[in-house]
DNA sequence: TTGAAAGCGTTACCAA
DNA sequence: TTGGTAACGCTTTCAA
């Protein structure tokens, strides 16, 4: 910067100022600043700018699970965002250790991270009388139960119910729910949006959840297997993830029944592979990356603006109609891979 | 700091050394100043550090698409070790586009970046004659063609001859490869590993080389189509990835043909989707996590140690054998999905 | 509108 | 073995 300012023959507080973009320097000044800069392929000393203005330029992320499909994308989307704004991103994941977990949430409270992205749903305990936790803490795509914490988000009830619905829209009755974790709050929501649907068709008599334990295959494998063993099979099933629904369709024609003519299935989340699978899964898609842009872009705006009210964001999903669930594709709907979106 | 030093009544440069575990200090003074670095909870600032050793603190990552699945777990293993180094990491996807990838680059130029790891197999052009190639940059997955650059890579022949021994282990002899563009040294490597074992087997009546323009889904599926409608179809098809298996066994069943009854297949990769898929690929695993890690520790090892002699890492591949090549399960390969490794 | 200078937290050199 | 101190590049306050 020393070498900037000597070029355009000005002080080096000159050149902070105009590349500041601040008022107080002569519009011919700064562009003759911005030339020179532009010459010289002159960036700003990140280290230098965070020890000035004391903060790490790091965001933390907080996954469950680094194997799960559905993050990398997020993960890619707040990447995006915080280079834009000059932070780095560091990612922890938990493998669902609580012990590793609240050893990530320390580096928020001795400042090595100026704030953390929760993708797991869940507030570590350290963290839980922390003073800044509104401007510090976002959670995208699992909403945190219990405490306020600005989040990212689809609304994931009314999301579920549209899955529900375009089931109800082929003519199906007897629909049951695979669900995930009773105890979560996006499960919660998903089951709450399935029983909406069904009872205002008035089919609450059909009503059947069937919760799992996690969201995975062998989840989905293993919730379908009880469901069958139970009793007269569903005429259709509303999947709480796509890889639910993998596992489930896996141990339905284990059964020697058909999907879809049989029994009609729907997924979550649109992960890469729902359409090449076998059938192509009809899914729930939710904006993964734009979520973590978000995300970002919301946490960002907290750290620098410690005045503002933090507020939450909820975004669209999208009805992808693919070959599970028995559909003729109506049209309008995509049903192309989920490349980015 | 200075906190620190009052606390342990002495200098800082003194805990600057502790921390640094450097020999100049008693081993009393440092466990006095561990001690009090434990109960506050300090940690070193960030900034300053970079300030002072003159280092960005920053790895570019430049993969070629997002939205592969192939790259996030390796990009994971990257940041794993970065962080672990105090350094963080950022990603640049070129999404095939030269411009952008220049842009990219230019980062490593003008010092914003300390390295670049690259997942593209290729250099971009301003970094052609950047003097410190061998330093600042690391290929990993993927090598880069005419120039000597350190790389972490699987044995790419060896490991393709190893799908291809496999598929004539299960008795089949005429077995095509689809392979990926011509152009680039992975999709050489693969060729050759294909036409050394079928030659080795005394087969090389039976070779055919179907190229593709990219990895994908949609690339194995026209390649499988020009195969089935050029003559009297395989008996085995060995990929160069597992998407373009997966869309190369849709072509197959689309003619009415049984995987792997009629046909059967290998794919390449092991992404996580490849034990879901029906029937679940044979394939061949590289270590995308452990990679990325060696990557990184590769990189920041030549960073910081300039007299060090730049090397590179050949890691080890694994068959894993499922459904899609008609075997019997053989003993002690695994067929689980490919959580981590 | 611009310049001068202090200070952010580290590290490394030189002295003791 | 330890202490003192300059310097890293930037931002911001105060002065001009």
């Amino acid at each position: 910067m020393a070498h900037i300012a000597q070029l355009a023959e000005v002080d080096v507080s000159t050149v902070s100022r105009a590349l500041a973009d601040s008022p107080r320097v002569t519009v011919e000044t700064k562009e003759r600043i911005r030339k020179i800069v532009e010459e010289t392929g002159y960036v700003v000393n990140h280290g230098a700018r965070m020890l000035r203005n004391q903060m790490a330029g790091q965001i933390l992320v907080i996954l469950p699970n680094i194997a799960a499909t559905f993050y990398p994308e997020v993960v890619l989307g707040i990447e995006d965002t915080a280079q834009k704004e000059g932070m780095s991103v560091i990612i922890g994941s938990t493998q669902l250790d609580n012990v590793r977990e609240e050893a990530l949430a320390q580096q928020l409270l001795n400042g090595a991270v100026d704030g953390i992205i929760l993708l797991t749903g869940h507030l570590p305990e350290v963290l839980r009388n922390f003073a800044g936790i509104e401007r510090h803490i976002v959670a995208v795509s699992r909403s945190v139960a219990d405490i306020s914490i600005p989040y990212v988000n689809i609304d994931n009830e009314k999301a579920f119910a549209a899955a529900v619905k375009h089931l109800l829209a082929q003519g199906y009755t007897d629909i049951a729910h695979i669900a995930g974790p009773k105890r979560s709050p996006t499960a919660i929501a998903r089951i709450q949006g399935y029983t909406r649907a069904m009872t205002e068709a008035g089919l609450s008599t059909f009503i059947r959840v069937e919760a799992a334990e996690s969201y995975d295959i062998e989840a989905g494998r293993l919730a379908m297997q009880r469901i069958l063993s139970s009793g007269p099979p569903p005429r259709a099933v509303a999947c709480a993830s796509d890889e639910m629904a993998m596992g489930a369709i896996r141990s339905t024609r284990n059964e020697g029944l058909r999907v879809p003519e049989d029994i009609a299935f729907i997924g979550f989340d649109d992960i890469s592979f729902a359409a090449a699978f076998e059938p192509a899964l009809t899914t729930i898609r939710s904006p993964r990356r734009k979520m973590g842009e978000l995300g970002a872009q919301l946490l960002i705006r907290n750290l620098k603006n410690p005045n503002l009210k933090p507020k939450s964001i909820v975004v669209e999903h999208q009805l992808i109609v693919r070959e599970s669930c028995g559909a003729k594709r109506s049209k309008g709907k995509t049903s192309a891979p989920n490349r980015d979106n």
